[in-house]
DNA sequence: CTGGGGACGGGGCCC
DNA sequence: AGGGCCCCGTCCCCA
């Protein structure tokens, strides 16, 4: 079932909303040209071009981006809210360390991280609090509190409603979660767009630097989202992810196989 | 029309 | 409790 189709946003003619009319008062850099048009000469100075490194030089460890956002840079080019100045834009962990492509082949990309197997999260550890009502497993008594109160404490199960739409939420820090979808706390300050969450600025300011960390192993291309690079994984493979189950024809995207469904599949194999 | 890439959103989970 | 990351997903555009 997906899970992003709670919140959805139908945006008609250029379908992408004005950020910086939304969230105006929070941009205290805009450029004064669109970035569609300019990119200041500094960031590219700064931050050239990065090559994309050959296949072979990235297996597991191997690899570290050739961009690598440190926090100075990150004052320089992002603003955000007080409550989030402390760490606005972090290096996160997941850009500065390698990246393991190996995990991004079509079957070992399937529910599964590029990051090895964490000793805490070892059998042993894991299974030390369950959950009474559903059985479930949890390494620390904080997860299992938190998996009670979002899915099986019906007794102390609250309702948090969000003051911008009519979402309700079982917990405060999801509906905090939530709203930062209305109140775009992370403004670019190359461009002025806002985002409700650091990391889809993160990934947002790499259209301006062209940073692209996340490489094929099949072929030469790179790209910018990990998403991007999973969907792209899928036109290597012959047998791709989503099938019609009418013919057996497979897609590589959900939306190509609600297409081929819409446009009347034959039901033939 | 189809397939693929680019950009982005949001919930869940782990630390 | 909150931040960060991951995964799944959508929408749009273009060849």
């Amino acid at each position: 079932m997906p899970r992003s189709f709670l919140v959805k946003k139908h945006f008609s003619a250029t379908k992408k909303p004005n950020y910086s009319e939304l969230e105006s008062q929070t941009v205290t850099h805009l450029f004064p040209l669109s970035p569609a048009v300019y990119i200041s000469p500094f960031l590219y100075d700064k931050f050239p071009i990065p090559v994309i490194p050959q296949p072979e030089i990235l297996s597991t460890g191997a690899y570290f981006s050739p961009l690598v956002w440190d926090t100075s840079l990150l004052t320089t080019f992002f603003t955000t809210e007080p409550d989030y100045s402390k760490s606005p834009i972090s290096t996160s962990s997941d850009d500065s360390k390698p990246l393991d492509l190996t995990s991004f082949s079509s079957e070992d990309d399937e529910g599964k991280t590029s990051d090895p197997p964490s000793p805490a999260s070892s059998a042993t550890e894991a299974e030390k609090f369950h959950c009474n009502q559903c059985s479930k497993s949890y390494s620390t008594f904080a997860g299992l509190s938190k998996h009670k109160q979002l899915h099986c404490d019906s007794q102390t199960r609250k309702s948090f409603s969000c003051k911008y739409c009519e979402k309700e939420y079982v917990s405060l820090g999801a509906l905090k979660m939530h709203i930062r979808s209305h109140t775009l706390p992370c403004v670019c300050k190359i461009c002025g767009k806002a985002f409700s969450r650091p990391w889809l600025l993160q990934g947002h300011i790499r259209t301006h630097t062209g940073e692209k960390p996340f490489s094929c192993t099949h072929c030469n291309r790179a790209f910018a989202d990990r998403s991007n690079l999973r969907a792209h994984l899928q036109t290597h493979s012959d047998v791709k992810k989503y099938q019609c189950r009418s013919c057996s024809r497979t897609f590589s995207r959900m939306s190509l196989l609600h297409k081929h469904e819409e446009s009347g599949c034959s039901g033939s194999h």
